[in-house]
DNA sequence: ATAGATGCAAAGAGTTTGCATAGGT
DNA sequence: ACCTATGCAAACTCTTTGCATCTAT
């Protein structure tokens, strides 16, 4: 039922080279690389259908419409350059968190996120 | 410069005796028990301007739209109940978090947030 | 009296949906 | 040939802004 399209695969492959979660628009704009007219629609649809076959996962930040990368990462973090918006994954993760909730709570998941500049960002004098 | 209005005070009010962050929706509805009238326009001028003297701070947790509490409160995370929905503060902080991001990086603020079940709905069985 | 604040409605920004057509199978 | 996927535009939701009016000082 699913069929491969340019479309689909153009977002695929976007998302899949990327090294960072990518917006709505940003696999839009590098989509257009490979297939010339894609539009955003077409862009939200897939990256529903994708969500929901598992090949991606939404990057949900505080305050931060979805962004998309692909599945299969291991447990990882996110950076957001207050400078440049950018995300990066942060694979390091100082555990133990499991111990920060009130007795009672039971933790079974997590989402950390750092804020500051990123290296092509950094801070000028 | 800051004028007292009914309407501010009213949604100054709602805020600080609210014990969760309250979205803009509900700060609305709430205000409207003290001032009939007020309109959404107003609510978001002044969460906004509220916000900029820094007497709320906006809570942002992911995938979901801003909420607002009361400032004054100390550095803390959030606990987000899978099963009730409600948001719990959280006063521990795993700190040591300056050293996760990738070298060239500068790490200037975090959020976290814990997911799970709260002592109200510790898992069944 | 004056300048900031309000309510309404319209404008934006981001995302979703309806519909006719293109295109995979 | 069939039926899904696409592109466009309109619809929707959430938030912001323009403007005439109101109101706290």
């Amino acid at each position: 039922m699913k069929r491969s399209t340019r479309q689909r695969d153009a977002i695929k492959a976007v998302i899949d080279s990327a090294q960072r979660p990518l917006s709505p628009q940003e696999i839009l704009d590098d989509a257009k690389c490979h297939v010339e007219g894609i539009g955003m629609a077409t862009v939200y649809r897939n990256l529903k259908s994708l969500v929901e076959s598992n090949s991606l996962v939404v990057v949900s930040l505080p305050g931060e419409s979805a962004r998309y990368e692909s599945s299969g990462h291991t447990h990882h973090h996110h950076f957001h350059c207050t400078h440049c918006n950018r995300v990066y994954d942060v694979h390091e993760c100082p555990g133990k968190l499991l111990e920060l909730a009130p007795s009672g709570f039971t933790v079974e998941r997590h989402e950390l996120t750092l804020y500051g500049r990123c290296d092509q960002c950094a801070q000028p004098h």
